[in-house]
DNA sequence: ATGCAATAGTTGTATATACAACTATTGCCA
DNA sequence: TGGCAATAGTTGTATATACAACTATTGCAT
């Protein structure tokens, strides 16, 4: 006759045991920083586990940034003084759509082919290649709130501007085109020129926050996107939206 | 007699060629979002490895989000499209050393006690808890190019006052007392109050960023910090500062 | 045809083992 | 004492194995 036995609580893993006891000791104050953990076979005697379960708890420690490992030395508790935290940069429709059920409008104000000097700059192009600019404007219940001017390396995305951007957003269209690229941020407080006053309808003393965001893949700069918020209407949580 | 060989080149370990293939796979285009990859028995005969270092090769990949695992189902793409990037907010002294060795200072302008109505609610206390108030200029070669103004849990944080900050940050003297916390981030652009005006040295019509920060102990807030900078002093980088 | 049990396939956890690569210490020899 | 080789200890990679947990399909009995 066999019996089945079913688990009510939650089953805790060993290797998840090991990570809560660490967590505790540095929590506690018990382990300060630097303090030298106990080795993979240290803890695999003390926990009566094998040394690739210990293995398992140190490592995914580290992966978080909790502890620091040094092959030939040991494992050590890492400095957690220079502690950075992260912002989240989204979607602007998945963020509108989390918000609240409210309802997410774009309206495509212009595109143009440019070979402007300026811009290539910009871009790391050289002077005389193409690039495709659009400014499309987001509303949030009938609400303008951000602009998004854009500029495309057209060598890389040669069709940019035959999308018309109704169903998805040129960021949607870029990230299927040009899929896992990397990204780099520069974030600023400006006063919006009379374009963006006029489209976002605010006056030009109103401060402005403006983000300008390169993607690039492997094959180069794939596309510039400056956008501008008016600071009082649309206030960011713990993340920006794109 | 023994002859030592010595790999000139980096080794690639088995499972870094792996991953490797699968990125390529995707990066491609072969392997769309949702396909269903290889399982870890199958790369275990593709690459000629054991099951473990197939299974390495699909963990990490799905640490980083590039793959999704279920189990019994299997191991399929993520979808990329509302992929999000990450910007770091890290320390102010640290971030000033690494843009080059110019010199950091601060100044410490103020420090009272509060038990102000509107300040409990800002740190989700009571209205007769205690809160201490610090502010913080900091300096960047002489100039000033942040202020810091910091209200503080008295109840978990009750030595704060006595601290002068003139070798820490209230930041990493805060990390050293309630260290292993989480943080919450709202950033706005906004024009500068006459006090800011003042410390920052900028006329009332110039658009400031400014990022509120609040961070966590187990135990409940710790503190919210208003840092406000001069948009057009201080242009962030891939990263804000705190 | 419907419902249900058996089954094959997949990922999750855990162990035991072996060797490679690196570090810090020990101890010997000059 | 100074320099160097041997050694012990630690983390990194890799394999083989076993069973648990979950999913989707297959196939049988009603």
């Amino acid at each position: 006759m066999s019996v089945t036995t079913v688990n009510i609580n939650e089953k805790t893993a060993k290797y998840t045991v090991i990570k809560q006891h660490i967590c505790h000791k540095i929590e506690s104050g018990q382990w300060p920083q630097h303090y030298k953990v106990p080795s993979e076979n240290e803890l695999t005697q003390q926990f009566d586990v094998s040394r690739m379960t210990a293995r398992r708890a140190l490592q995914e420690l580290t992966e978080q940034g909790i502890l620091v490992r040094a092959q030939g030395s040991g494992t050590f508790v890492a400095t957690f003084k220079s502690q950075s935290s992260l912002l989240e940069i989204r979607n602007i429709s998945d963020e509108i759509h989390e918000r609240g059920h409210k309802h997410h409008a774009k309206q495509l104000m212009l595109k143009s082919i440019t070979v402007s000097e300026e811009v290539a700059i910009l871009l790391n192009l050289k002077a005389n290649e193409q690039v495709f600019f659009s400014q499309v404007l987001h509303f949030e219940n009938d609400q303008p709130i951000q602009l998004e001017q854009r500029y495309v390396n057209a060598a890389l995305v040669p069709e940019y501007l035959l999308q018309d951007f109704t169903d998805i957003t040129p960021h949607e269209y870029l990230s299927d085109v040009a899929p896992l690229t990397e990204a780099t941020h520069e974030i600023e407080a400006v006063l919006a020129n009379d374009d963006a006053c006029q489209f976002l309808t605010i006056s030009n003393t109103e401060p402005c926050l403006q983000v300008k965001r390169r993607t690039w893949s492997t094959k180069g700069i794939v596309s510039l996107a400056i956008l501008t918020a008016a600071g009082s209407k649309y206030r960011l949580g713990n993340h920006l939206v794109f």
